[in-house]
DNA sequence: GTCTACATACCGACCGGTAAGTAAGCTTTG
DNA sequence: CAAAGCTTACTTACCGGTCGGTATGTAGAC
């Protein structure tokens, strides 16, 4: 996991905080206890309280902490000024890099993307997935003003499609320990549902 | 859930079996305590045990049964003498209908497809949504044989972008109460891949 | 009298969380 | 400038409750 927590934390924070994010990642929520953090992190667990107030706090973070990191990165590429199938392309890219070089965060994201009903924590998190669908759709629409999509095209339905095929190749990335994401693939890609949306 | 499971079970089983589906989907495996599924099916515990085994025993027989339904119902498609485009409109149809009628077992479905690494009991599973994988490739080749699709066409790719679809769309129906899924939708989605894929 | 289909009552282990204390540093005050 | 108090960053030891699982019993069918 090479992924960078954004803010500033003391050691034993981070410490907790990367522990946490890899325990949730390969058991979820409900599988990982506070003594298992305490135990594999070496800190002992009223540590854990005093710095994340519960074990739902210490999720809230990891959650706050990777969104902040993806959406910036996104809507960085979103500003560049190139076309828009090559933003879809640096963001394809940009999603891949992500999944390869963070897969514990990837993974754990994964685990929150199922819709396991009481869990009011994550409405936030929904909402910002809902965002990066409309970033995508943004792109797309751009493309349809400036004339290099074709005016059938649907944003919609395309920034579903893209959306669909990120998150299935993530799903396929993290189960093996083959490396089959690449910059290759992602052109390849989008280069398929670009013929395929641009009626 | 209009899901009927396959195997006859006794008025009780049966009850214990549907509790179990919707907890599961509700909550996830360690979400869901057998004190849960005994107080919500009136059964008490040791009969859970008496028929079941384990927690994981329950565990096992819900992924059986929705297995062997899924997959008889795609091979059943695609044995069907149609064009492969008019398979796989079927199949999204299939699969989207499957959704929709028993989201239980749906949301219970994509909770295994997570890669959650400990949890042994899903390498059947694992083999079989490979073997799903397979059957879209076997009809991507029929079409390409045929010459439906391009000699140049990619099966493996196709195969991806297509399940991958499916899964973000089945994703976006359980998350909401309102029906994003229907017949349309299926034929949008296989056509605009369609265009994409054939070279 | 044996087998099926359950129920009552209990087990030790583990759960999330906390009360209470402390050692080290920093800040205020006589 | 030093003693007193406050704050930060923890630790030890424990809590009531819940976990998955079971030993034992029994009522009815065959």
């Amino acid at each position: 996991m090479s992924y960078q927590s954004p803010e500033k934390h003391t050691h034993t924070k981070e410490i907790i905080f990367r522990t946490a994010a890899h325990l949730f990642a390969q058991k979820g929520f409900d599988g990982v206890s506070m003594r298992e953090i305490s135990e594999q992190s070496g800190v002992t667990k009223p540590t854990i309280y005093y710095y994340f107030g519960s074990k739902e706090g210490i999720y809230e973070a990891l959650i706050d902490s990777g969104l902040q990191h993806v959406i910036s990165s996104f809507e960085e590429i979103a500003h560049i000024k190139v076309s828009a199938k090559d933003k879809l392309v640096m963001m394809t890219k940009k999603f891949f890099q992500l999944t390869v070089d963070a897969p514990d965060f990837s993974k754990f994201f994964m685990t929150l993307a199922i819709p396991l009903s009481d869990n009011t924590v994550l409405e936030k998190f929904r909402k910002q997935m809902f965002n990066q669908g409309n970033i995508l759709k943004t792109v797309i629409n751009e493309g349809i003003k400036s004339g290099e999509f074709g005016a059938a095209a649907r944003p919609d339905l395309a920034a579903q499609i893209i959306g669909g095929v990120w998150q299935h190749y993530a799903w396929q990335q993290l189960s093996t320990k083959k490396k089959i994401l690449s910059e290759e693939l992602a052109e390849e890609i989008i280069e398929i549902l670009f013929r395929g949306l641009n009626e």
